[in-house]
DNA sequence: ATCCTACAATGGACATTGTCTAAGTCAAGC
DNA sequence: GCTTGACTTAGACAATGTCCATTGTAGGAT
């Protein structure tokens, strides 16, 4: 994540000391924090960042399309680092566990024009439902 | 969806002027209301109608399997009463516009056991995103 | 190194969506 | 036509997200 840094710099992002926090916070894989969470983090490594400034933060990362907003469940949205390798979510129904998940095949192409109904279709979003094995063991 | 009171009736649900209207608001193809616009229209066919019944009567339309919830937007739920027939969503980025569509292929099938960790998989929900023709043409 | 200034952060009010509760009302069976 | 338990109501409350006026500061200019 340290790259996103250099990457967002590059593009004239001013860089502060909460923007690189909230980054800090969202690094890793299968990742998927609310911005609630995130500001819970945020707040950890540097007390005085506001809510509005998690929000505004997160709202920029998808914008510049270096974070990706999910909505697995109809809570709150939750915010997908992992914006640069194209992938759909599993989710687990009990408990809310997130996975990143690569089907084979492409969505896209499985929808005929005749369901197209005269859209430009540009994206598609895939959410797999089930239940996780710690779950299912329970 | 007439024959939804009468299946309704069947399962012992207690008939009342509120759930008759929350459910003829509902009726139609391609409709996927918020709750607020399902109480907008209830209120304009019951004016004593509340928020809350509204939100009750979804709630139960949903656990018996009469309605889907969908959320395409990170707003609202939408209430899809086209449960009976599995399909998926089309969503134009710019007016929210949504229309059902029914991709060729089954996207279940596109999961390889490898990408699965686990998990036992129950269901799948695409969206697609795109741009409407009328958003297209302005 | 210091100053300037536009951009960013803050905090708190506000908005939207949804849930809960206590009290009143009514559908359906007797 | 009663009775009863389920349904409805209004409004308080909760969770999530947005907005705005004020204060602070990063980074370029001097």
């Amino acid at each position: 994540m340290s790259d996103l840094l250099e990457r967002l710099r590059g593009r004239g992002w001013r860089m502060t000391a909460q923007r690189r926090v909230v980054a800090e916070v969202l690094d890793g894989d299968h990742v998927h924090l609310t911005a609630d969470e995130v500001h819970a983090r945020a707040v950890a490594k540097l007390p005085e960042i506001s809510r509005a400034t998690v929000y505004n933060t997160l709202g920029e990362l998808v914008t510049l399309g270096e974070v990706l907003e999910v909505s697995t469940d109809r809570r709150a949205k939750r915010y997908d680092p992992n914006a640069h390798r194209p992938h759909h979510h599993l989710v687990c129904a009990q408990c809310g566990a997130i996975r990143d998940v690569h089907p084979s095949g492409n969505p896209l192409t499985d929808l005929p024009d005749s369901e197209r109904f005269g859209f430009t279709v540009s994206g598609v979003e895939v959410t797999y439902r089930g239940t996780c094995p710690t779950c299912a063991a329970a």
